[in-house]
DNA sequence: CGAACTCTTGAATACGCTCAAAACGCGTGG
DNA sequence: CCACGCGTTTTGAGCGTATTCAAGAGTTCG
């Protein structure tokens, strides 16, 4: 099913996500460790990483592509509950099943390391459990915000919220309040998108038409989105909350 | 305003919280550092801890009382995030400002660190390191089951979980499939549930009453509810999914 | 007893959903 | 190159659930 190349030289320190995944802080002798412990799984987009309640022998850094988090109710109804880019981390350290979906939407290329030897170095090396928390506080204020837009906001608040949630992570330049147009490339369907949004794929259709309409967004094809002038589609967002770091 | 018993002198040993709170793992020394650098607080239901975006120069365990962590629109549209029970953890270390709402909603006593002193003891102290870590990420996964409510359930199926998680927590016992009576105390106002499922406040009453017509739960006053069939309750849930640890 | 809450219930409205059909985009094969 | 098929997206019409607005009942406390 997943194509398994168990030891592909890829040296640490090449690593596009050296610096921002969970491995962040290790210094030269605890990435040789790491580096030793590694093997790379490659998923094709469309596949399933895991299924909820699945055992998960591994925890992984996402290195390149980009996956979802989803939870699926008994009869079908499905919520997406982050998505994972590069750097981002999958699996819980001493829990041995997925709690969650986790599903390829582009090719995937995931650094693995088996759950006890990661365990083990976790206890002795704080660097790394440093950054997972980090990474997990991080991870906690993305979902807390969602549950504000889920719960509170109009279905026009939640395209216009996604759109700027996702352009803010395309450049990791923060809020450009210059005019200059900012160009989203969307990784997701319009189901995809109502599957993050609670909505049905229908209402994201037609919001996505009426801001077009309102020229807010211009699309280039389906899946590109531009926009010319950010601080417009942000007043449409409902307004985030002060904005918190 | 807040109610401010620097050095009541509350050995750690025989804290109410002590085996789950975030000194946990803590040893006999590292806990007589705690020790010395903690100090209560205590505030009146209905008084806010702190507001979103204010300084908070602290960080603190919830030691008795329930307070509720909420983010706010600009318009006054509120949602509640999460509930602080005894042990939960308020702040964040290396945060200044609180991204969140949180107010008492009951008596509130906190156990608290000054941020700063706490940060350095995070960093050379693994044992509290780990259980923080093991603690944000049950947050996260509550918010995640939160966002599954928020996103996907009806009405009735947000009323339903809502009694089921409070009364999974109020009994520490895992699910009593046994088909003995359990009585839910709501530490919420109907508001305040409302805020939580992100329902409006006459929409969380019918459904209540409407539980109540069906037998399905039965009223003891407004705030004291007992379900007489677990497994009814549950079966209006929408049914969670893989029940996850 | 009255004031201030909280909670319940009703009637009308609106927003997003369901069901349905058609347009679009894209790769494959004739 | 065009025809065909499949998956995605758009658009329409009607419906249903939760909201809004409003009034009244139930509690608690000075």
């Amino acid at each position: 099913m997943a194509i398994n190349i168990s030891k592909l030289n890829v040296q640490c320190a090449d690593c596009p996500i050296r610096h921002r995944a969970v491995c962040a802080k290790c210094d030269d002798d605890e990435l040789a460790q790491l580096e030793d412990m590694k093997f790379y799984r490659m998923f094709e987009a469309g596949q399933t990483i895991v299924w909820a309640g699945d055992d998960l022998t591994f925890v992984a850094s996402v290195v390149r592509g980009v996956a979802t988090l989803g939870q699926t109710l008994e009869d079908g109804r499905t919520q997406m509950l982050g998505l994972l880019l590069p750097s981002d981390f999958i699996g819980r350290p001493w829990r041995g099943t997925s709690a969650y979906d986790v599903s390829a939407i582009t090719n995937v290329t995931l650094c693995c390391f088996r759950r006890k030897p990661f365990e083990e170095m976790l206890i002795r090396t704080p660097h790394i459990g440093e950054r997972l928390l980090e990474m997990t506080m991080d991870e906690l204020d993305a979902a807390r915000e969602w549950m504000l837009i889920l719960g509170r906001k109009t279905a026009r608040e939640k395209i216009a919220s996604l759109l700027t949630i996702i352009a803010r992570r395309e450049k990791t330049l923060d809020v450009p309040l210059a005019k200059a147009p900012v160009t989203i490339d969307l990784p997701l369907t319009r189901e995809a998108m109502s599957d993050y949004l609670g909505l049905t794929l229908e209402t994201v259709s037609r919001q996505i038409s009426a801001l077009k309409r309102e020229d807010i967004i211009l699309l280039e094809g389906k899946r590109r989105v531009v926009v010319p002038d950010m601080a417009r589609l942000l007043e449409q967002t409902g307004s985030d909350p002060i904005s918190h770091i």
